[in-house]
DNA sequence: TTATTTTACGCAAACGTTTGAACGAGTTAA
DNA sequence: TTAACTCGTTCAAACGTTTGCGTAAAATAA
């Protein structure tokens, strides 16, 4: 059991000094005469005085806890961001309390209740891939527990929210593969209902039509992100009488997917077909064949505007409602290619 | 800010009953009668009332919080070992307090004096790759912390400890490549001064010797787990007389690594030469060549013995110093092949 | 000198909950 | 009839910290 720490009571015994001088001078309170500060700092320093968190939680009535709910921390995505705003938070003297949806809304709602039980000041939400209703989320506001929509976030007008413009990046991604020669590029794209299905497209289109190429349709298929999914839409792009010499991929994932079909169907890897995809994310180190390039999304500068714009947003009490909305741009990185071999 | 939420004393008012009957009651207290019980329990309900976790944590001396100290959340190990550690801690009514050490002795250190100073209960580790002075830790016991070393534990004598035997899934790996027809099994293995390492040795010698086979000290080599450390051990193994047709690499990653660099230098994977590897992770899901087995390691069952037995040494304040040391039997699992294609 | 301000500190209440001790009313034992 | 118990409840203190208000002493102004 936590055995008995010094509390301000002894170093005001120590000193003889009310307790009240003591709490003033370790928060270098104006009206407490540098030498007494001096003294006081010296006497916690010395007899480890650590103040009471509980204690401090409980009588300013906050509980200085920032809910953050994910879908997946096995996603490295989510892990990254995760690492920064618990980071971030510590630094700002806020625990962080963890949820993971599992992609699964009911799930999500739980969480939520279970955030708001526990009177976290604030929350960092991702949405679970299904989560069409968000009321669960909404409700909090009744009890003033302000929400953070986090990269995955829903189609609302007056929500705050961090998140990343994916179409520049597929844009990029576009041109990147124009510049290399393609002409026939194709987009193995997520669910149509996604946001950020949309904005790949979006950005693809546009790159086009900025190149003035004709947009042909049957180069985008959607698919839904599994291994067999995406083997289908693969298939169906190399069936084309307009075969695509480069895929732009949903994702990593979706790209080692492809990657690995094409390959056991006797295409050659970036001769016969080349690929990139989004996500940057590390598997792609492993990979035998990683995309050329990937469209860096940036997690850990996500997950910091997320936790800054939160604690901005709880501890300016304004009740003036503005809403926070930050995008930040996705940028293809190049992979370098064969740095070890 | 956090609206005025409903106290136990307005439940009191409403009854007119005193704090301390309410408290009790929702307690189920025995001194208190069924009827009011039931009484008070209905009022709380309506009133939405939801104890003040700060107010209990406070008053109790407790924080209800336990720290849990890993490598890095972005290694699929220790994000699902996480996941199950938040849950089962959540349905016991603790917090968890994260932090990462990013494999940094320093930063380890850091993160043991922020846990120590926030009041853990009790703290769950898995060491730094390059830790080899433990103190900061054995230092929490000064304070009554109870530590619970995990996966990657130090050499000592008396702590606790949940992790996973090896060596039974190395046998297992070196047998599944006898049965295959293999004669020569190479070892590409981690540092020599990691007990991982040690434990994987021991295994893949022992099953040479049941098998009455001789074990050739040629055919290990240690590498430091990078890409570049991989590649060189490859490249040992390969111009030894006695090439290997088999290889069993430290884990996924390091297969990995090792797969791309010999099919970059002509080898015809699963032919010229076979993986099986440790870890069992995702990524093989994602890889052109996995393995064809993997050790699995349980991260999950890891996770769930480590935090009840955490909290069992919480919740047992007997000073009587038992070590608990759980140990789970890791196991081959071998890949289907082509599930897909 | 006296009046006024400033400086440096102490007093005490408050936050919400838990819990040992006390207490009145009703029941049982003598 | 009184003593001893039981049952259900209340009282009040305690946990460690913060903070509005009060105040004595010192410094300044008149």
């Amino acid at each position: 059991m936590l055995k008995k720490s010094v509390t301000i009571k002894e170093i005001a015994k120590e000193l003889n000094l009310s307790v009240s001088t003591i709490s003033r001078a370790l928060h270098d309170h104006p009206s407490i005469s540098a030498a007494t500060r001096l003294k006081v700092k010296q006497v916690a320093q010395a007899l480890h005085y650590e103040p009471n968190q509980a204690a401090v939680h409980f009588q300013k009535g906050k509980t200085f806890t920032i809910g953050v709910i994910l879908p997946e921390l096995s996603e490295t995505f989510f892990a990254e961001a995760l690492s920064t705003i618990e980071d971030i938070a510590y630094k700002r003297g806020y625990t962080i309390l963890l949820g993971q949806s599992h992609d699964d809304e009911e799930k999500e709602k739980l969480l939520a209740e279970k955030m708001r039980a526990h009177r976290v000041e604030g929350l960092i939400v991702s949405l679970a891939k299904n989560t069409t209703d968000y009321s669960h989320f909404e409700q909090l506001r009744k009890y003033h527990i302000p929400v953070l929509y986090f990269d995955r976030i829903p189609p609302l007008k007056n929500i705050h929210h961090v998140s990343c413009n994916i179409e520049t990046g597929s844009t990029e991604a576009v041109n990147y593969l124009l510049k290399q020669g393609h002409r026939n590029i194709a987009l193995i794209n997520g669910p149509a209902s996604l946001l950020a299905s949309k904005q790949r497209r979006e950005g693809y289109i546009k790159a086009l039509q900025k190149n003035r190429l004709k947009f042909d349709p049957a180069l985008v298929v959607n698919c839904d992100l599994t291994e067999k999914g995406t083997k289908e839409a693969l298939e169906t792009l190399i069936c084309l009488k307009r075969k695509p010499s480069a895929i732009i991929a949903f994702n990593d994932y979706v790209s080692s997917y492809a990657v690995k079909h094409a390959a056991n169907i006797g295409l050659k890897i970036n001769e016969d077909i080349c690929f990139v995809s989004f996500a940057n994310s590390p598997i792609n180190q492993f990979m035998q064949y990683p995309p050329l390039a990937s469209v860096e999304q940036f997690p850990a500068v996500q997950g910091q505007k997320a936790i800054d714009t939160l604690l901005d947003i709880i501890n300016n009490k304004t009740e003036e409602e503005a809403y926070y909305r930050v995008v930040i741009d996705s940028e293809l990185i190049e992979h370098q290619r064969n740095e070890i071999s």
